[in-house]
DNA sequence: ACATTAAGTGATT
DNA sequence: AATCACTTAATGT
């Protein structure tokens, strides 16, 4: 863990503040697929993320959910930020996308540590600009780009988080996340294989170049 | 062999 | 781009 922890944060973070993180944070392992956050859930730790990725949604009242993006390695929830200092719920859901890695931090500590360390205050603040931009991109996503945009983006992402040119998914997963019908996926798929882009198979497929 | 689930397709709005 | 209705293919029991 401490190998991991200055891997990702050790340019970021002055030695005191590495060692303060080692004695106060929780060292946690998360598998695939679950749920680390819930709509509605009050947030009293801030993860830092060592290894994996995690994907962030959004979810209206029918129960229809909406990729926002994807935290990795170095990143942390802005919306964990935005909640712990509010004191207020969980507007979105975090699902482990891989087996993920994380340290938790208490929220007093965060208080604590933006006054102590300007490494810390620079570190969340960069996050939360970050986490703007990104869903600005999203926002720009949904609104602006056809279907067939979407997926290749989201593709991408999904290649990238996992490492792995290889995405197992189902269409439907896809459809689910994109908010869109399975039809729809499966068809735009298609276009891609035969553009040579992709491989399909059942289950999973293989990029091949985008 | 049968049921279940993923994926492909034409037609319609 | 969404939905319906139907087919085909893969996989589990």
């Amino acid at each position: 863990m401490i190998e991991q922890l200055n891997q990702n944060y050790g340019y970021l973070f002055e030695d005191k503040l590495l060692d303060e993180i080692m004695s106060v944070g929780v060292y946690k392992k998360v598998s695939e697929g679950i749920p680390l956050i819930e709509i509605g859930d009050y947030i009293n730790s801030m993860p830092l993320i060592l290894k994996g990725a995690i994907k962030i949604q959004r979810e209206d009242k029918e129960g229809e959910e909406l990729i926002l993006y994807f935290i990795e390695p170095g990143d942390t929830c802005a919306m964990t930020l935005s909640c712990c200092m509010g004191q207020s719920k969980s507007e979105i859901r975090a699902i482990a996308e891989t087996d993920v890695e994380l340290i938790m931090i208490p929220v007093q500590k965060m208080d604590e540590w933006m006054s102590k360390y300007k490494s810390w205050q620079n570190f969340i603040l960069k996050s939360y600009h970050d986490r703007m931009s990104e869903l600005l991109e999203a926002i720009d996503t949904i609104a602006f780009l056809k279907m067939d945009m979407r997926i290749l983006k989201y593709l991408r992402d999904k290649a990238m988080v996992n490492h792995d040119d290889i995405i197992k998914v189902t269409h439907k997963e896809i459809a689910q996340d994109l908010h869109t019908s399975r039809v729809v996926v499966s068809r735009l798929l298609k276009v891609l294989e035969n553009d040579g882009k992709i491989e399909l198979h059942r289950n999973h497929l293989k990029i091949i170049d985008l």
